[in-house]
DNA sequence: CTGAAAGCGCTTACAG
DNA sequence: CTGAAAGCGCTTACAG
């Protein structure tokens, strides 16, 4: 494997001046940088990344860390991401950080050394993982609504996006409006509930606290948790579910209970990932970007670490919009 | 940020025991041991694992190459992953390489200097990106049949799962079954069309080369082939589909032009992801374990690594099994 | 515009 | 069982 060392020899320069080729931090002469180039792909020089690391220079990797794998909307994300990121010869590093597995703390520190700039889904994660990620002093952009503080962030309006969702329950005359979230205290939760109770209010209804429950972002836990409302003695004629996940895990639930959806009882979703057009009846849920996601996630990164941008945090807010389908 | 030498300073002991303490490489004395334990849980050191990579040790990264982030199979596969990895304080990256994307030897010679041992499906790669992978001198894992050579590979036998499900597609009386192969030059489309035809073969009847069309593995890919079958003057009454996704590309165009699955058309996948069960109607399928073939991928990999297998290179297949559903 | 030299934080012979 | 020293392949002052 061929080091710097070889390509200054072939090209006649020193060290130093093939580096300064490779990072462009001065100006080399044209001649000069033509024959180092030429050495380059003749020999099939690539740096070390470990090396340039250790000196101070960049990985040359993003990472993206999601709270589920098996979820598709953070893969997705993932996907954008790829789409821009193509160009510039970066690596895009996926990482899983499953709530209960190992201590985040660990996994931030091991990232913080090992990438140029990353992109996180904030749920899961402990205010002091969010504090040493922000600690790690390289480009950062929080998935999802901002949470105390410094980094880039890119989201929706899950508030509005949940509450225009529950008006269209209130319009088709459903009565009983459940709500189903996900992990209590993950932000996309606590907000689509927001939405939820402040479109009951603004009705002129208000949530009651029963019919409120927690489940966590899977088709299983949505299965639970609407098998539990719909055991009870009066139960609701509508769920919002938190996300795609749950409200499928609803739709199995109501499957078993013998309900007709929309007829006996309505299921909204969110997210809109693929699954949400497949099942039957097909969801109306709210669609969340998650390839425009993943695309403005990665141009903002590469505008910091181009310098293109310093000190100012910027937040991007896309636009989510509401499908209706059948199953509501 | 605390370094080695921080460490071997507060422990009283030189930088080499610090570093025999992390490595396991050389016994060291339980007492010392233990005090360097205790300084490196007090500083809360870190190794730079850029210095150690540079050094000829590790990098505790793991990395899954995958031809798609979209198809959820993949995403499966790293969970399936990660499920053993956990323990053992091993990164896991997922990468996507489309076809066409960059070129593949830039991101295999990249990848070779950042991770310990890699799995990669091979769909997608071209057979100088195989051989730099193997050359890489690293454990390696191949997801899917092996094709030329070293490594290990974990599969499911593809041949036999397409023939099982083309046998059940005769069985129930269908008497023009046609193909929709992914990638053409892909391996499990290549194993799936070499099932599909044995089964007819041995019944008795010749896939006709009409009836075997090429899209790629995407919904999209599945809708546009089965479109072009359905528009032709004979029509096959069976479609076996090279995956879930595009036979839930078919099962769209059957619905466009008006035909009901399973009676008038019926429509057959492989995979088994999660979608396959959401569809109406649901897909008749084969199981392909996704999870855990991310655990053997990940089992294969640790065991090379912990030096507990050295020469020898094992195969695992996984079984397969025929879900029957609504589609066929 | 270019080069010689120091040093990033580790691991690993080498010596005891 | 432990330590002193060399060196992995780069980048970056420093000097010209």
């Amino acid at each position: 494997m061929a080091g710097i060392r070889d390509v200054a020899e072939a090209a006649g320069v020193s060290v130093s001046t093939v580096s300064q080729v490779l990072t462009r931090k001065r100006p080399v002469a044209p001649a000069t940088r033509a024959r180092v180039e030429e050495a380059i792909a003749r020999l099939g020089y690539r740096p070390h990344p470990g090396a340039s690391q250790l000196r101070g220079g960049r990985t040359g990797t993003i990472a993206l860390i999601v709270p589920s794998l098996t979820n598709p909307f953070y893969p997705l994300v993932g996907a954008g991401m790829q789409d821009v990121l193509l160009d510039r010869d970066i690596l895009l590093t996926i990482t899983e950080v499953g709530s209960g597995h190992r201590p985040g703390t660990t996994i931030h520190q091991l990232m913080s050394r090992r990438v140029d700039a990353m992109v996180a889904a904030p749920f899961g994660l402990t205010d002091e993982d969010l504090a040493a990620l922000q600690g790690a002093d390289i480009p950062f952009v929080l998935l999802g609504s901002p949470r105390g503080g410094a980094g880039d962030v890119v989201h929706t309006d899950d508030v509005a996006g949940s509450r225009e969702i529950t008006e269209h329950l209130i319009e088709r005359g459903y009565r009983r409006i459940a709500f189903i979230g996900g992990d209590e205290d993950a932000t996309p939760t606590q907000e689509r509930l927001e939405g939820y109770s402040g479109a009951l209010h603004a009705a002129g209804r208000d949530a009651e606290a029963a019919d409120v429950v927690f489940a966590d972002f899977t088709r299983q836990g949505g299965h639970r948790a609407a098998s539990e409302l719909l055991a009870r003695e009066v139960r609701p004629d509508a769920i919002v579910a938190a996300n795609d996940l749950i409200a499928i895990g609803a739709l199995d639930a109501a499957r078993e209970h013998g309900l007709s959806v929309p007829a006996d009882l309505a299921i909204t979703g969110y997210d809109d990932i693929e699954a949400a057009s497949l099942v039957s009846p097909a969801l109306t849920t709210i669609e969340n970007p998650a390839r425009e996601i993943g695309r403005a996630c990665a141009r903002l990164l590469l505008e910091r670490l181009d310098a293109d941008v310093t000190d100012v945090t910027r937040t991007v807010v896309l636009s989510h919009r509401l499908i209706i389908r059948e199953s509501a």
